[in-house]
DNA sequence: ACGCATTCTTGATCCAGATCAAATGGCAGA
DNA sequence: TCTGCCATTTGATCTGGATCAAGAATGCGT
């Protein structure tokens, strides 16, 4: 490759080698020249904004997305109308690898606030990972994580009062940003209180209290979408079974 | 390969080729060679029994199962001492995906009634997908099948009540029932109702309770562990949303 | 066959969180 | 800046399903 190879400041600046993620996305724990070749193939978008679709259910399934900057959720179709949130994603963290299965979108994917999403061409990504072991290895590895967050969220949803769903949304949210580098008590958040209900399968109006709750009692300061986690430990000993000892749904089987 | 070679009557009728699970297990869709190839890696175990453990959490990630007949459960510990039913697995199911990230695995696997059990080691498993693309190509649809099943757990939790919740188990296990080429109203649970209400995040009450109401109304027909789906077309109106009119928590976002 | 333990069923009561209702507060667009 | 629509909060009430409490039915080991 020449070294008089005119290259513009724009493409250096998101290549996935010099991108932030890298040890967070794809890439993480792969040689310089496999991301070099996983490079080749990512698509860099334009950025979104609030509200923009990456694919919508029903969509014919063509690439994986990664979020660069900014946040998604994604949501499916509840019988007769209503929708489950069934995530919210955040930079390095990818999305659309439920479509692989039946080639095409179950869920859609709508962007939060402004952000940057890296397209991967699925059937180019497949021939790479075929040639280049590490890749395949992080690609089971990264469906296999999926599998692993899903069965998190079930535990939550099928076992956790509302407090310990908060208290566990809350804590995710702080420990995902810190990965990032970002602060983990002092963020924004970039979705609604109804789709945090919806997402912990709570009430809006159950979300609003406990906010008012965990306020009253010391464990975070919120102010709109400002939220300042205090106490850290407490949150935790809140999600770790229902904290000071109150009487839980226990079931052996 | 000599014509001559002496093959055991036991391996003829376990090998892969002569399963009659071929069609919805790892093999789907692949070329007799490529089974051929599979067939060379795959552990073929004693029977086990129940309350055996496949593998308990915390364990070492070495090997996938699938189960070829009999069933299996998966559960993980929930916070101080409970634990939640992930999955209830049929004949062709695959378990232990989720262990792929971590190399160890999060939730434990016991048989829930005398199964055979495949054993395939992982490493040589991702040493054959990444010489054999259809087989690559087979893992990345059964690790993404997985995720939406996790999804679909996810809104039937979420936004389901209790007796949807176990219309939507009935109708769940008639129809793998039913793929497996047996009936797909009249069957045998091998989970107690503990397991299921478990699964379902219900308590064993709600679940008794539903079992006689949905005989009551004619839905079907309980004998213990024995069941008889007399109206497939009714409970699957059940499960599609709150079935007649009935008030629901509806969440748009 | 008998006795004990476990699972399942059924009834009564309770409560976490949903639903209903209303006031308040931001923010976007003109 | 004003207007009106949402999002959020807060209060009051209701209820599905959990919890508590017995029985009844099974199954199992001896």
């Amino acid at each position: 490759m020449s070294q008089f190879k005119v290259i513009s400041l724009e493409s250096i600046r998101v290549a996935c080698k010099n991108c932030t993620l890298t040890s967070l996305c794809l890439p993480m724990g792969l040689s310089p020249e496999d991301v070099e070749r996983l490079d080749e193939i990512v698509k860099r978008a334009r950025p979104l904004h609030r509200g923009d679709y990456l694919f919508r259910e029903g969509d014919r399934f063509r690439a994986l997305y990664v979020v660069k900057t900014g946040s998604v959720k994604t949501f499916a179709p509840s019988s007769e109308g209503g929708e489950q949130v069934l995530g919210f994603h955040l930079p390095g963290e990818i999305i659309g690898l439920d479509a692989i299965d039946k080639d095409v979108h179950a869920c859609s994917a709508k962007i939060l606030e402004t952000s940057a999403i890296c397209e991967i061409p699925f059937t180019r990504l497949e021939d790479l990972t075929a040639t280049t072991p590490s890749l395949q290895h992080q690609m089971y590895r990264l469906l296999s994580k999926e599998i692993g967050q899903d069965t998190d969220m079930l535990l939550l949803l099928g076992k956790k009062n509302a407090e310990e769903r908060l208290a566990a949304f809350l804590l995710s949210l702080s420990q995902r940003l810190h990965k990032r580098g970002l602060s983990p008590s002092d963020f924004y958040l970039s979705m609604s209180r109804h789709e945090i209900g919806n997402y912990l399968g709570l009430a809006v109006e159950t979300v609003s209290r406990l906010f008012t709750r965990f306020q009253e009692d010391g464990l975070m300061c919120v102010d709109r979408k400002h939220i300042q986690l205090l106490n850290l430990p407490a949150l935790e000993s809140l999600v770790g079974g229902s904290g000071q000892g109150r009487r839980q749904q226990q079931q052996q089987t």
